[in-house]
DNA sequence: TTCTTTGCAAAGCGTTTGCACTAGA
DNA sequence: TCTAGTGCAAACGCTTTGCAAAGAA
C-alpha cells in the first residue's frame, strides 16, 4: 500500500484500464502501452497490473480463459463472457447477487465471505451470426 | 464421445473422482493414482482428465488458484473455497441459483445460457484458528 | 543519496503435445 | 489387424523474477 513511487509507465496503464470497457488480458494491455512506451516490457506490465490490483484501482477477472483480464472499474459489477468471441462485458442491470450468500450460507457451518459469480451466453453482435 | 477404449488408467482415475470429496488438482490425482500405477505419467493424467470432463463423467472446477481441480460428482451444484486452507468443498444446501439468470439477462441484448459461480470464506475446520 | 521502477532475459509453473511403443477391440 | 492409449520428454503459454541500470523523492 505505500512506498509507491510515481511512474510514467503504471499511470499510462492506469488510465488506459480506466478508458476502457474491453477487460483487456495482460497482453492486450502491453500491445496499448507500447503506443507510448515502445520500449516497455512486458514484465513491467504485469508488475504494474499487479500493482493496481493491490492497489484497489483495478480489478482481476478470471472467466475459465488462459489468460487473466483486467478492469479500470472498480465498482462492484458483474461480467459476461460471450462462448462465441470470447469478449467480457459488463452487466450493470444487477446491482447486487449478495443475497445468494445467504442462500449459501444455509445449513453450512463456515463463513460464507463472499462469491465470484460471472455470466455466459451469446453477446448481442454475436447472436445474429 | 465415441472412438473410447477402455483403459485401466482411465478407470482408476474416474473411480478415484468418484471416492473423494476434495476436488483434487491433476497433481493430486497424480500422486493418488502412481499407488496404483507407478509408472503412469503426468500426461496421461492430463488427457485422461479431460476426456472425462469431456465425456461428462466429470467437471472442472477453476476457483482462481493457479492450478485447475476435478470433481467426480457431477450433479448440480456449487462449491466453497477456504480462502484460508484452499480447500474446496462441496455446498450441498443450495440446490440451483438458476434465478440469476434472469436477473442478469434483464436489460441485457444478448442471450444468457448459464452461469459460474462459487463462494468462499472461511471453513469450519479454519474457523476457530 | 536512498529506495522504487524499469527493461531484459531467464526461469517458473501448469498443461499440452509429438513420438515410438503398448494394449484394447 | 487397426486404432486408441501410454510413458517419456520436450514444448507451450502465461506469469514471475533476478539483476544491473535508470528514475523518483
Amino acid at each position: 500500500m505505500a512506498n509507491l513511487k510515481y511512474s510514467k509507465q503504471r499511470e499510462t496503464i492506469k488510465e488506459y484500464l480506466r478508458s476502457t470497457t474491453e477487460h483487456p488480458t495482460a497482453d492486450m494491455v502491453y500491445d496499448k502501452v507500447r503506443e507510448t512506451f515502445p520500449n516497455i516490457s512486458l514484465g513491467t506490465v504485469y508488475r504494474n497490473l499487479n500493482l493496481l490490483v493491490n492497489e484497489g484501482e483495478a480489478i482481476r477477472i478470471s472467466c475459465g480463459d488462459s489468460s487473466e483480464r483486467f478492469d479500470g472499474n472498480t465498482s462492484n459489477h458483474y461480467h459476461f463472457m460471450c462462448t462465441k468471441c470470447h469478449r467480457v462485458s459488463d452487466l450493470f442491470n444487477i446491482e447486487s447477487l449478495d443475497h445468494i450468500n445467504a442462500l449459501a450460507a444455509n445449513n453450512f457451518n463456515g463463513v460464507i465471505e463472499g462469491h465470484v459469480a460471472y455470466f455466459y451466453g451469446i453477446c448481442e453482435e454475436c447472436k445474429g451470426k
